[in-house]
DNA sequence: TGATATCCTATTGTTTTAGTAGATTATTAT
DNA sequence: ATAATAATCTACTAAAACAATAGGATATCA
């Protein structure tokens, strides 16, 4: 249960991407730099991130990529799901048919309600308030060393 | 960031325990018919929790498994801890000095927010409360088929 | 037309998962 | 005592997921 590189690099560059909303494309390069990721590794997460239609593409020079949507406009869910895959606690929640002993399963109420309270978390937070929150922290923040 | 077999069947496990709390131990031979689990992986399973001070073995004939402490004493997240392993959302909750930018790390308040709902869910429900809606879903139960 | 930056496909090493296999040890009933 | 029972211990394995790496193809701009 605990968090791929996978998802925990994938929000940072989206949020990177949500940072510069407005302004001009940002490029894997650029975010690689600055989050410390991998070239290449970023790139196959960014072509999930733009396969679920969250990111855009401009092709060429001078081009990267900028979000398809304002952030406000972005759950966490939706970026999380992307990149995690469906969560899926146990098969029977997503088919009810694979297990034959699923009605009377008391364990499947519980991971029912683990996924509900996960996703109450990620719904209620957009990329509009990771923006915020980062914003908020850097001015804050004193740097050691 | 979907649930392992290993948390699953280990969960179901212990509820058959659980469900037999006050009577004769119960024997993996037993729950893993009762449950469909493979008895060598039951085995392995079973020893997790008895590690973790979870439930208590009686060797020979007649012995088998038993709870260490009544149903309502054990929560969810006890066993969910000692079968999935620790949560770490991301390594900078547990090791703060992992990541040198942790600290303007706006996803890392996230990945927190989302290990504090699932802890949440986890912590308010007992092996106790799982008997009791495992008790109750198999009286209102139709069979089918 | 050359530089830039995305796009696409394949490959690789490591770790985790989900088991399987078999021998050993402790306990109880006869 | 001894035979049956059931836990205990250790090692092994196939398959999948993870975290990259590698290299070439394609589109676009100056």
């Amino acid at each position: 249960m605990k968090l791929s590189s996978r998802t925990r690099y994938g929000m940072r560059a989206i949020l990177e991407l949500a940072l510069e909303y407005g302004k001009a494309p940002l490029q894997i390069k650029t975010i690689s730099e600055r989050e410390d990721i991998s070239n290449k590794y970023l790139e196959q997460l960014i072509a999930m991130l733009k396969a679920a239609g969250l990111v855009r593409s401009i092709r060429g020079p001078r081009g990267g990529y900028i979000l398809a949507k304002p952030p406000a406009e972005i759950q966490l869910k939706e970026v999380f799901l992307t990149l995690e895959g469906p969560m899926a606690p146990a098969e029977c929640l997503e088919h009810p048919e694979y297990c034959p002993r699923c009605t009377d399963c008391a364990t499947r109420e519980i991971w029912q309600e683990l996924q509900d309270a996960i996703f109450g978390v990620l719904e209620s937070v957009t990329l509009a308030d990771l923006v915020e929150r980062s914003l908020r922290s850097k001015k804050t923040t004193i740097y050691h060393i």
